[in-house]
Formats: structure tokens, sequence, C-alpha cells
DNA sequence: AGCTAATCGAGACGGTACGTCACGTCTTAAT
DNA sequence: ATTAAGACGTGACGTACCGTCTCGATTAGCT
């Protein structure tokens, strides 16, 4: 089931001790930390198609074995590099109102997916679609979490009743967060403050005219 | 702003009479219709990505050159082929609801995308995101003539009072086709006639818990 | 034994009347005049290899098809091209002296044969190397005539007795101009006046120092 | 000057120990090796021109990209094919005369130029034609040494008082061999061991009727 | 005067080789 | 054992020129 060679990123954070060490060289911390480095730097330039793996190690200062001995291929070593550059934990708005955390939360998002930083979303995506597995590390090892995160915005506010309860919670956040995404990807129109405030409301309040106000 | 070295398949149908024809040998229908359809059929066995331009000219009984002369790339040789795929203009349900009308919509979109035929769908978006020019060409081509259509929906639900005319359509349409996008190209979650029917429902109805209704 | 298609140039020039004219439309000698014309102005500039057909045709203005329905290959209207354009026949010297003939006559070959007209004369021997029919062809459509013309010096020297009967006139020949041609092809050594000059006088006396002389 | 990316062959077969080798992997000994190998194997049935590059990487073995790593083109991996397959140097003859010694050379140079092998030579020079780097890459790698090698005979024959001392060695090699080179590449006569002495015993005589014999 | 052939310009076409690029693997000597 | 250096096989790329072909326009001799 693993697709990467190991743990990668995170084996290095694990195992503090206990287990014998291997004999002969360890494996070197600062060489994999050039490697994401490197990729992270090469990727705000160009786009992940057009970063070679001769590049990252050349920056890297490392050689393009090493890189292929620790990550089957550039585009895990590019999640690797672009989930480091993530660690910080972003931490979820918590105003007390629901509409304005979820507003808060997607200006956030946007923000980021339209970074030079950020723009690394988009190519997981696309490099996704003709390679189904790397789409799944994507979205277990970034997505997923994120969503997770995101959904005590959502469980915040089914509380305090500002939210329907009856309501399917993965339908309300592709509700919320979809619409962006399908603007991210294919760019038909605007994205920024502005319309995320205008999207989550009309998700909040819905499309339809409501009897009351008719 | 022409990415294409000719109007490609369009330059074909149209003007039927009128100018004068070129002195030489004419472009061949022939050769154009065997790249498309032979274009069109790997894409049903293999992703965008693996589809070369040379196993396209020769399933196509073409010349690699002659390919290139007409498309200055693969991707366009795909959008073509899309494109003439689906010539007979999809009808817009038309039922006299919107919320109805919608469903239907995107029970037939999603339909659609899922299928061999629709998945080049995702295969453009991952590409655009590596070639802006591509991704500007796929949005003037295919989208925008779509979402058009898919706008008279919307209108008619606005004219009928059905949906609140204060809402941006733009905004509108991008929360019930968004999701699905989202879904689509993420895989996060399925993808089914029962979620284009929850999905259009949330978004007709809104996320909020309506005060009435509390 | 013809590899030509026709008699080409030749066949405009003789029949000047006899046979019944084919119907339709005759052979444009303009058009053949002009392929001859713009191969020779090309070749000034390039060596035959990297003059194209295409260039040919259009500098002439003519069609590709014009020119492949008169001559199979390119090489073979370069062949044309060269030979019409030396159509005034080189008199050959005659100063009573077979040395001083056959010298005037080297230097003017050396003179010609490193002019960008004569250059061509090494194109062909190259092309014929990968082409036997074609060096034929050279063979016999060119250099056969120019050594029978030359080799009047020959027979005039012999008849005077300054050239020793017994030898076989065409090793004297290549003596005499193989030397030059060496050079000419191979680029190991100087090719002007002087060395014509000396070549012919050792081709002479011999190389062997004379008894008498000792 | 140097027109080859590396010392090519030579390269390999230089410098025993002295400098300190390169960190990564060695160039392939048996790698270049095979593409010579093929190189000389498909000159024997084609030549040069007809000789692909794909061809020679594939019967070798070796991919496209390794033989365009260490030579610019193919006309110079058959130049070194050509080299390595004439390491053992040839010994010059040496029988107490300078005739009976060119007379011999003559002939096994042109039994060596006639043969499958040796016809590489013609394709050098045609090549040569078009491509003046080549040209002069070949005649420094091959033709001067050979010729020097050849030259010994001639300083023989001047010190015994065989050979014309006043004459300037490079013209009578040239007369010695460039009557066989004109045969070669333009193929109006036969060429073999009759000729070879015709052709020496003439130089060495010379065409003039001496006024002793007379 | 119209018919019928052949030629002509334009340029599309199939084919073949080119030389380049990036991928991911492998080899070597050094650490 | 791991590293840097970098050679290597694979396979696709996009280009160039070849020689053939298909058009419609032109230009004669023949009816």
């Amino acid at each position: 089931m693993a697709i990467a060679k190991n743990a990668s990123r995170l084996a290095l954070e694990s195992q503090p001790s206990a287990e014998t060490k291997p004999r002969g060289r360890q494996r070197s911390h600062a060489c994999e930390a050039a490697i994401l480095a490197a990729t992270t730097e090469l990727l705000k330039k160009k786009c992940l198609r057009d970063v070679t793996a001769d590049a990252i190690a050349q920056r890297a200062g490392v050689s393009k074995a090493t890189l292929y001995k620790w990550w089957p291929n550039k585009n895990l070593v590019a999640l690797d590099a672009f989930l480091s550059s993530m660690r910080l934990s972003v931490d979820i708005p918590n105003t007390g109102s629901a509409l304005e955390d979820f507003t808060l939360e997607l200006e956030s998002v946007i923000r980021f997916y339209t970074s030079p930083q950020g723009s690394m979303f988009r190519q997981f995506v696309a490099e996704g679609q003709s390679d189904p597995e790397f789409l799944t590390l994507f979205r277990d090892r970034f997505l997923r979490s994120r969503l997770d995160e995101v959904r005590t915005i959502w469980e915040r506010g089914v509380k305090r009743g500002e939210i329907r309860a009856d309501l399917d919670p993965e339908i309300g956040m592709d509700l919320i967060f979809g619409p962006m995404i399908f603007r991210l990807l294919v760019g038909h129109a605007e994205l920024d403050d502005a319309h995320a405030e205008a999207l989550v409301a009309a998700a909040f309040r819905g499309v339809q005219k409501t009897p009351s106000s008719a």
C-alpha cells in the first residue's frame, strides 16, 4: 500500500531512539532538508512539470541517486516539500460565528492557494489526474487533515444551532470549498476576499428564494 | 490570441461558399478526421499524458509532420477531438422547476465526466495547470459555452421567482457545479445521482438554519 | 541506362521540328531555365547537401512537382545546372609545348574548381560516393568529355616527340590531374598556379634521379 | 579547435596513472567499444550516409543519448571506428629500393581502400566536402600520420640517391598517391596491382621523353 | 470556338532521420 | 551503509527534408 519507499519526512521525526542503528553511515538530515528546500525554492519559479529531478538534485547539492533513494519520484518529493513548509499548524478561526469562521478560513485558504507557495496545490491535483496513487497520497497526507480541521467549524456551527443538523457535513463543506477549487483550477472567475465572502454567504443562505422573504 | 496554428476543426466546417479556395491541394478532411478519431480512441484507454503524438499519428495512419502542421501540440489535438465528439448540442432540461433542472443537468454532467469519454475533462484541467494558454483555450472553446447554456436554467428560475434575483449568477452556478468539479478532480467523495441531488438541494436551501424552521 | 527521366536540358535543344508535338500545354523553357539558374545561384552560397529541393523550387518560382517531373532528384538538377553553365566549350591551350599546355590547362582547371562555380565538382564527387549511378552519370556527362579534350594535348605531345609514346595516356593524364584532385578534395596542401607548374614539371621529369644528371 | 566533445577513443587509452579518477561512475569501455564495433559492422554493409545514428545505437545495444553524449554526430563516430580498427601500425615496406617500396605501399593502400573496411576512406572524403571541420579532423587524425609514415620511403630514397633531392616531397608524394585517390573517388579507371606498378613507374621515370632515350 | 491534354503553381501528405530532453537506474570512489 | 558525481537505457519530443500526391488554373493543339 505504501507508495513512498519510506515514511519520508516523517521517518526522521519518529523513532527517537530505541531500535539498533544500522551499520554504516547514517542517513543525512541535512541532505534531506536541502532537497526539500531546493524543491520548494524551484517550485516558486516554475511549475511542477517544469522542475526536473536533476535541477532539484543539483540545487540541493545532492546526487540524484540520493533523491531517488528516499523518494520514488519527483512528485512525492514535491509533496513532502509542500508538507514540510506548512508545519506550523494553521489555526482555525473561532469567532463564535460559523459564517464568519468559514469566511475567514476561505479567505485564508484562497490567499494561500494563490500564493507562489500554495500554487503547488493546483500542481498536485493536476499530477493526480494521471497518477491515481499520487492523488490518493495527496488526499491522505494533506487534504484529509485539512478538511478535518475545518470540519470543527462546521461542528461548532451545528452545536450552536447556526447550521442545519440534518445536512451531511461532507456536502456542506464541498459547498463552501468546491466553488473556490473550481475557480482556482479553471480560472474562469476572480478569486479574492470579496468573492470568498459572497460564496460563503450564498452557501449559507442558499440559492432559493425563501417563502418568507418573498 | 490564437494558439492553434489555424482554426483547425472549425475551419473545415465554416464558409461553405464565399471566399475563393486557395490554389493548391486542399487540406484533407479524411486526414483530420482520422487524427481526431484516433485521438479519441486512444484517450479511452490511456490518459492524455500517456498518449503520444507518435501513437496518434500512427493509429490515424498519418505522418507526425502532418499532425504538427495543424496543431502545435497533442493537447490541442485532444481538445479538438473532445470538442468534435460533442457536436450534437446537449439540450438543457426544462421541467418547469429550476431545482429539478439543475439536478437533472448535474446528474447528466456527472455521468458524462465520469465516463471514459468525459474523463478528458479532468485531463484538460490538469494540463492547464502547467500550460496557462491551454487552460484559457479550453475555457474559451468549451467551458464558456457550456456554462452559458446552463445559465438559462438559472435565468428561467429567476424569472419564475424560484431563484433569488439578488444573487450573482456566477456565484450561484459555481455553488452548484463547483462541488462536483472538486470531487471529480480530487476524488475525496462519491459522485453519483444521489449526490447530485443532495448537492443541488443543499445549494438551493443553503447551509444556514433558517430562523423560521428553528 | 538513362537515369534522368528525360534527356533534360538537351531535350529542349534537339528536335527542332520533325516529330508531331504532343497535344496540350508545352513544356516551358522559362521554367527549366529558372530552375537551373536558381540552382546555380543557391550553390554559390551553400553546398549541395544544404540546398534543398524546396529552396530551389521557391527561388525559381516553380512548384516542386515541376522540378521532380523533369529530374529524378536534386543532384541531377545540380548536375544539369552545372553543365548548362559551362556550355561555351573551353578551349584547350596549344602553345606548341605539351609541358606548357598542360601547365596552362592545369592552372585553368584549378582556378575553375576552386571558384564558387567550380566547387560543385567536389560536391558531385562527394555525392557520387553514396550514389554510384550518379557518379557514373557525372563521369559520362562531364568528366569523360573533359578528359577527352585534354587528351589532345597529350597526343600532340606524343606526335611532337615530347612525350613518351610507350606510356599509357590514361596513366599519364592521371599523373597530371590526379594530384590536383587529391589536393582539391582533401585539402592537405595549397592549390595555385605555382603548384600547378611544379606538379606538371614533376610529372614530366619524373621523380627518379636520372643517371645522366647524377 | 576540438570538434569532438572529448578526446573520445584516445581518452580511454591515455594516462594510465597520473591524474585522480573523477568521482562518479566511469565511462564504460564496453559501451564505447560496442558503438565502434557496431559502426564498423554496419559500414561494411551500407555507406556512411545510409547508416543512421539509431541503427548504430540499436546494434550496439546502447542508447542514442549515450552516443550523442560522446560524439557530436555519426561521422565522428565512424571516424573513431575507422581509426580504432587500424591500430596495428601498418609497417612501411623497406626493400632497399624506393621504387619497389612505393609500389608495394601503393598496392597495399589500394587493396585496403578498395576493401569494405577501407572504403570508409571515400565516405570520409565525401562527407568532408560538406563539412569542412570534419575534413580537417579526418586529415589531422588519419591522413597526416599516414603520409608521414610513407614519407620515410621518400627520405630513404633521397638518401640513397634514388630520388631527386631538389623535388618537394609533398609534390612527389601527391604524384604517387594522387592518381590513385583520383581513380578511387571518380572510378574512371581500374585500380589494381598492375596499375599501382604502372603509376609508380610513370611517376618515377616521368612523362617526358628524355633526350638520352630519344 | 470549344474540346482535350498536358503543364504549371501551390502546398498537403507519408516517411524517415535527426538531435534533444527528462526520467529513473546503476556504477564508482569517497566518506 | 550512504553519499556525490555522473554515465546509462528508455522513450517521447518537435523539426527538417525527401519525393509523391492532389488541386485548380493555364495553355496549347485538335476537332
